[in-house]
DNA sequence: TCATAAAAAGATTAAAATATCTTTTTATCT
DNA sequence: AGATAAAAAGATATTTTAATCTTTTTATGA
């Protein structure tokens, strides 16, 4: 369905909704733990979101990464979008390349509804709802 | 969405259903070309696929790979199981490992409608509709 | 202002998925 | 029977993804 960084930092975002704030800051290596993935992956993961102004971090002393009251209204199609690719929901849901609604593949109307559902689900998702 | 053998296998069964019998086989090497999928990884997703009686096929001179009759009625949810796990739709459609209904992941009712969408779809197709 | 703790960044390694190459088996035609 | 054409099988190579290791930067507290 995703790969391991889309499904690793819901995992992760999961935690920050629970447990952060601008004032409580988790470390890498605690959600790691928590979250059974590995730490140092996981850092390139949150790096990456961070930079997007996704989640927040702070280095140093006391820093770590959290979420703003601003970050928790982003939608989970952002952060999937920007691990997966930007286009990752172009495709038909076959991942055929060149399948369009003019060009459509075998089983493109045989699956398409279900497709549609599926974005729809993520579109109504906000990492708040993670909670 | 789903791996490469599964996407080759869907590309290469359609060319089947539209274009092979008991007396008119295709060969490997034609249906590669046609479907621009590599010809050597081709054989091995066809003949994992006639060894489990999905497909038929047949050696050496006039040999090739064809669809009898019976097989045009396999459903297309069997060849993606053959492929990609006998425990493909056991998952979250997250794919998180331990999901399930009294483990649920913090997507899982969130997504779970699109889930059951997409593989009613699926199972409501035969490989003689994909021609 | 120095030591430290943290993320950031870069380089490297490991594992999995994808693709290719080579050899073997088998059916068919001459 | 022998030659040939095809799939089957096995071994190897390449590419991509995942994971780790090392160094750098930066903020904080003593």
């Amino acid at each position: 369905m995703f790969t391991k960084p889309s499904k690793y930092a819901i995992k992760a975002i999961c935690l920050l909704v629970d447990r952060s704030s601008e004032t409580h800051k988790l470390l890498v290596k605690d959600i790691a733990r928590e979250t059974g993935v590995p730490s140092p992956f996981l850092s390139k993961i949150l790096q990456t979101l961070s930079r997007r102004g996704f989640i927040s971090s702070h280095k140093g002393r006391h820093g770590g990464f959290y979420l703003s009251a601003d970050q928790r209204e982003v939608l989970l199609l952002d952060i999937i979008l920007e691990l997966e690719g930007k286009d990752h929901f172009q495709h038909c849901i076959m991942n055929f390349e060149n399948c369009n609604l003019d060009h459509p593949c075998p089983v493109h109307e045989l699956i398409a509804p279900a497709k549609v559902a599926f974005r729809k689900s993520l579109e109504g998702i906000r990492l708040k709802d993670l909670g």
